[in-house]
DNA sequence: CTCATCATGTAGTTTTATTACAAAATTATA
DNA sequence: TATAATTTTGTAATAAAACTACATGATGAG
């Protein structure tokens, strides 16, 4: 029998093992349900341990995990002790009914936070680059968002607006509308939705482009507003079905926006640092001093 | 010397060795920068050959190891290699001038990371508790905040309108000046502040308070918002100097904000799922269909 | 300068993991 | 069904890794 898991890299230990199971020997299915039974403590316990939990033999446990592309026991309880951090634990990262708020708190803060490194991990630096290109050529930008994408797209007005160059934020379909159809070469039209299937959203950004504006979407990959976009910065958050858990996928487009508001920085140069002092120094006088 | 990191299981073993360096004595800080050097590669390695890049011997390491509350080698090899996947992987995570996008990217990320996971273990959930109680017994809630904040206040009127109470946000100071000195008992002011200095604000959390309302605060702990308020849900974020760097107390605010809604809908019982259930199925008209 | 304390390394011991090989089980084939 | 080939599994020996006790060296106080 071949080995297992060739792209482990990329895949969670656990799940693999779990979907081996039917084509495992059966000293290796022992060892196998001694692990899924309990991964966590696999990782903290000797081979002989667990060989002895499984009721095989030592040299069975270690051909178990040479079999899932792990140089040894060691190196199999490493890779197992990895995927239960940002895999499993995800899996039972859900919130559930009976959970009490030491429970939740904690999933909350770690369902936000995987799906940060997640999309850290698989954003596009290209595409980045581009839409920091196009927002510096640009003379003017509308950031639009409805719902809950509208305070994402309030939030970046605020971020940009400290750039010198004239900002906006939208969430009204019909100001959206008249703007997206007035809109003049330079002007750009960064679109924020979830989903990118709001029709709404998708009209107006139909009109901008039908009018040669630069329509930017931060959205779903493959999402009919993604399609339409000059450029789409697709973040691939999984659709949250789970009636407790928070959409993590606004807090991912305002780290985004951060990513972009950085790179406008960084190319504008040090000479631009003076005008973001000032406009920081201009709220001094409505704080309380120490 | 006593151990070093006694609340280890939820801190980031990299910044705990950051942090305890200067309080190192010589083979130990040895050990600690062999480790910072390439922290993935120290999780492969055996204590020998860790012994040896470091120029100290095997026990040294081991001893190493104990200060920071570990079992020994091999147990402090499977923290560290946890600490790599869900924390931040570098101590420098400030943007350079000279940085390009490949570099500064995931720094931003990694920087929003470490400070979620800061706060989630540093929440005090007896205070979340509390404000979950305040916020069920509310007969209307009011969410005031300025300026990025005021985006944070609009994502939470967004959220918690969907509990079938009257929710409302506000970032005009006259608005919540009004609104504040017309209180009634069972209203409810939930003031955001990064900072909780901004004058307008206080003054406004002490008319509330003048009031006899309930004040909660989300703000910066032992800042004068936070000492008026009746509640304060403390968020100790490092202010960000760097002028290059984003805001991340705001994710931060957003990230408790979804803590509290959900301990809401957990606290309102299964019997009132159909609710949200509804108010998920009002959108269905405005998507497009798969 | 001397003693006490702390830091560090050496050498030996114990634990842990791996390998080689043989026995047992399984499968295929005559 | 018997037998050879193949695979699976365990035993025992070996190798590697980690740990412990102890001794030596360094540091600092009096």
């Amino acid at each position: 029998m071949g080995p297992i898991g060739l792209k482990m890299q990329y895949q969670n230990l656990v799940n693999t093992i779990g979907e081996a199971l039917p084509r495992l020997n059966k000293s290796e299915k022992k060892v196998a349900e001694a692990i899924l039974a309990d991964p966590e403590s696999a990782t903290e316990s000797s081979i002989a341990s667990l060989a002895k939990k499984a009721n095989v033999s030592e040299p069975s446990v270690n051909r178990f995990c040479k079999r899932f592309n792990t140089a040894g026991f060691p190196d199999f309880k490493l890779k197992l002790a990895k995927s239960l951090v940002s895999g499993v634990r995800f899996v039972n990262r859900n919130v559930d009914p009976s959970d009490d708020v030491e429970s939740f708190t904690p999933k909350i803060f770690d369902s936000t936070i995987n799906d940060l490194a997640l999309v850290r991990d698989s954003i596009s630096h290209t595409v980045i680059e581009k839409v920091v290109d196009h927002l510096l050529k640009a003379n003017r930008i509308y950031f639009f968002g409805m719902g809950t994408s509208g305070s994402v797209a309030r939030d970046a007005e605020n971020k940009f607006f400290r750039f010198n160059l004239p900002v906006s934020f939208h969430d009204d379909v019909l100001m959206m509308r008249m703007l997206a159809s007035t809109g003049i070469t330079g002007d750009v039209f960064f679109m924020i939705s979830h989903t990118g299937r709001t029709k709404e959203i998708i009209d107006i950004a139909q009109i901008a482009d039908d009018n040669d504006d630069t329509v930017i979407a931060l959205t779903s990959p493959g999402s009919p507003l993604a399609s339409i976009s000059s450029i789409s910065l697709d973040v691939n958050v999984p659709e949250n079905t789970d009636e407790y858990m928070a959409m993590t996928s606004r807090i991912v487009h305002l780290v985004i926006l951060d990513v972009l508001a950085t790179g406008f920085t960084l190319r504008r140069g040090p000479e631009f640092l003076p005008h973001l002092e000032k406009i920081k120094n201009s709220l001094k006088p409505t704080r309380l001093k120490k």
